[in-house]
DNA sequence: CATCGCATGTAATAGGTTACATGATTAT
DNA sequence: ATAATCATGTAACCTATTACATGCGATG
């Protein structure tokens, strides 16, 4: 159950309404870490509201909610983060996809990762441009930005898939 | 639906039971790739089987029985590993709980980075180690495996968020 | 003959996806 | 006025988790 965690640490740094969270979802947090669509996050929304782990701090135009994370949910959002990562339990597609291509032939096996070698090598160029340009707009002493870790973490992810890639490439050629 | 696509892709690789694709996902591949529990092993297994994607290559004893991927069922195993990745619907507790991290405060924050830190270290020690085992027992020209492919790959992720989390920080401490 | 691991399953519940739906406000 | 976007929701269906359950075969 890691979206009520994911609502109560957005909205702990920065009180938002659910159509703003679902928009962060669109964002680097579902391109990275989690995604979520609307359909779940309000029920969700309710859900932590009923149980007071986060709080409606402002009203606006058509129904418009902000919520905050109280105290209670900060503490639970902490409880949660300093958890043991849990092991053996991993749900990720493109990972799945590398490790499968070993059951293809030799010459599907090359156009695949050539064709994630490229896809990985396209994001890290994407990613450098946009660090380029956050670091360009920082002012010195301010605190660290998500927006910034999260361009950064993707960067050196897609860099280790992009190499990784290009080594198996190697390693299918020298072995024909 | 990558269930499905993971039976597929393990059972071209290499015929098997329910209870050994069930021993396979709790290791490299429920450590990486993606993890199910034999709940819904054996009750895809059948549904892929009625499909003829799958069929029954050998019985056992106890009732087992070991099935492998049909030719139809390679085609759509290909069909699915060309799809290109699709964007925006992560679903990574570890990444976003390093997201999250920039809701806590400054002393919280920099204990779970060297928690993390401290903890990608290890994966990469206990990689390392298998990785240096694999290649000692290797014979040339052989197919490229699956396990060291995976190993590899594990290595390569777990160095880059080790990486990250220093340089995190880093960038944590100066901005103090 | 007891215990451990093999081998498969059902049922209840929780969580996630997709299709459908509605009304308010802002910009053109 | 009209379209686009804001803002939230329900319902049906599918997928995943957890608890419970059973029997066979090998090893000591």
């Amino acid at each position: 159950m890691s979206l009520r965690h994911a609502l109560l640490g957005m909205l702990a740094y920065e009180p938002s309404s659910g159509y703003d969270l679902k928009k962060a979802f669109t964002r680097e947090l579902g391109e990275y870490a989690w995604h979520a669509p609307h359909t779940r996050i309000y029920p969700e929304l309710n859900a932590l509201a009923d149980e007071h782990l986060i709080e409606v701090v402002d009203e606006g135009a058509r129904g418009r909610r902000v919520y905050a994370t109280t105290d209670a949910g900060r503490e639970e959002l902490r409880r949660w983060l300093f958890l043991p990562t849990e092991h053996g339990k991993a749900r990720n597609t493109d990972t799945l996809k590398l490790f499968l291509l070993t059951s293809l032939d030799s010459e599907d096996m090359r156009a695949l990762l050539r064709q994630h070698a490229d896809e990985s090598a396209r994001e890290v160029e994407k990613l450098t441009a946009v660090v380029v340009e956050l670091d360009a707009g920082l002012k010195p002493g301010e605190r660290p930005q998500l927006g910034r870790m999260a361009a950064e973490f993707g960067l050196r992810l897609h860099q280790a898939r992009r190499d990784w890639a290009l080594w198996a490439l190697d390693r299918v050629a020298a072995s024909r």
